[in-house]
DNA sequence: TTATTCTGTAACTTTCGCGATTACGATTCA
DNA sequence: TGAATCGTAATCGCGAAAGTTACAGAATAA
C-alpha cells in the first residue's frame, strides 16, 4: 500500500482552521496540531493557497486562513487540489505486447479503474468541511 | 502516491489463466507476459491460492490454473484476496489529543473513507475476469 | 531409480516516494 | 531595526514494494 497521508492531513489543518473563522493561524500552531513538522504544513497549504482555498500572510501576525465558504467545500475538492493519484496503479514495467492480453490489458483496466474512481469521489463529493467540524465538535460536546 | 501494482498484476495473470483454460501454465510463462520475475507471480499466485481463486501443481508439466468460473469472479473477490489497503491513510504520527480536532479528526473521518471505499468496491464488483478476457479479445480481433 | 521440471519460500538487495529536517532569503508589522 | 512568519530549496532517513538469488520439496517421465 503505502498512500500519502497529504489528503488526510489537509482534512485535518482545514477543519482546524474552520474553527477559528477570521484568525490566522500559524504553521508551527497548525504543526503542533497535527503532530509534525512546520514545513511540511507550510508545503501542503502552500499547494492549497495555489488552489485557492486558503490564504496566507506573511510577517508577523501572519498566518493561515481558509479563503472559502466551508460548507460549500467538499471532501472531492480537496482531494483533487492536494493531487491525490489514482487508487490504482499499471504495471511498473509494460507488459509484454508480443502476448494478446499483455498487449490489451492497461487499455482494458483504464476504464474500469476510472469508473470505480470517479464512483469514490462522487461519495467524497458529499461531505464537506463543515461537517467534519460539525462531527468533531459533537463529539466533543458528549 | 505510489500504490502497489500487485492488483493489477493479479488481474492480468487471471486474464491470461481465464484465457487457457484447462491448461496449466508456468510462473516463468506468465512472467514472461507481465514481464516480471518468475518469484514475484509465485509469490502473488500463492495469495491467490490460499484464496481459492487459482490452483497450482508442482512439478514436471505442472504450473498454475484457475480454480474458479471466471464469469463469477469479481475484481471486488480479486481485491479483497490480494489484500489491497485502503487507499485512504491516517496520519503518520498520532495527532495532538489536547486541540479538539486533533483528538477526534480521525474518528470523524473513519466511517467517511469506509464508505467511499464502499462506493468504490461496489462498481468494482461489477466487473469480472471473463468481462475483462471479453475485452481483451474484442480489442484484439479489431 | 534418476533426471528434469516446477512450485514454495526464505533471505537479501534495490528502488522509490514520502515525510522530516535544516537552512536561509523575503516579507510584514510593531 | 528586530522579531516573527512565510516560501522554498536541499538533503536525509525510513519503509514498503519489487526484483533477485538460492535451494529444498514435489511431481513426472524415462
Amino acid at each position: 500500500m503505502n498512500v500519502s497521508t497529504r489528503f488526510t492531513v489537509a482534512l485535518h489543518v482545514l477543519t482546524l482552521l474552520s474553527s477559528s473563522p477570521g484568525q490566522a493561524l500559524t504553521s508551527e500552531r497548525i504543526a503542533g496540531s497535527v503532530n509534525t513538522n512546520p514545513v511540511v504544513v507550510r508545503r501542503l497549504l502552500g499547494t492549497l493557497r495555489r488552489a485557492g482555498i486558503v490564504s496566507s500572510q506573511p510577517g508577523n501576525g501572519g498566518g493561515w486562513e481558509l479563503a472559502k465558504n466551508p460548507g460549500k467545500l467538499t471532501l472531492r475538492d480537496i482531494r483533487q487540489a492536494v493531487k491525490e493519484g489514482s487508487p490504482f496503479s499499471m504495471h511498473n514495467q509494460p507488459p509484454n505486447p508480443k502476448c494478446p492480453v499483455g498487449k490489451n490489458i492497461q487499455q482494458v483496466l483504464r476504464p474500469v479503474y476510472a469508473q470505480a474512481e470517479r464512483a469514490m469521489e462522487n461519495e467524497l463529493s458529499h461531505t464537506t468541511i463543515l461537517s467534519l467540524l460539525r462531527a468533531v465538535q459533537r463529539r466533543e460536546r458528549d
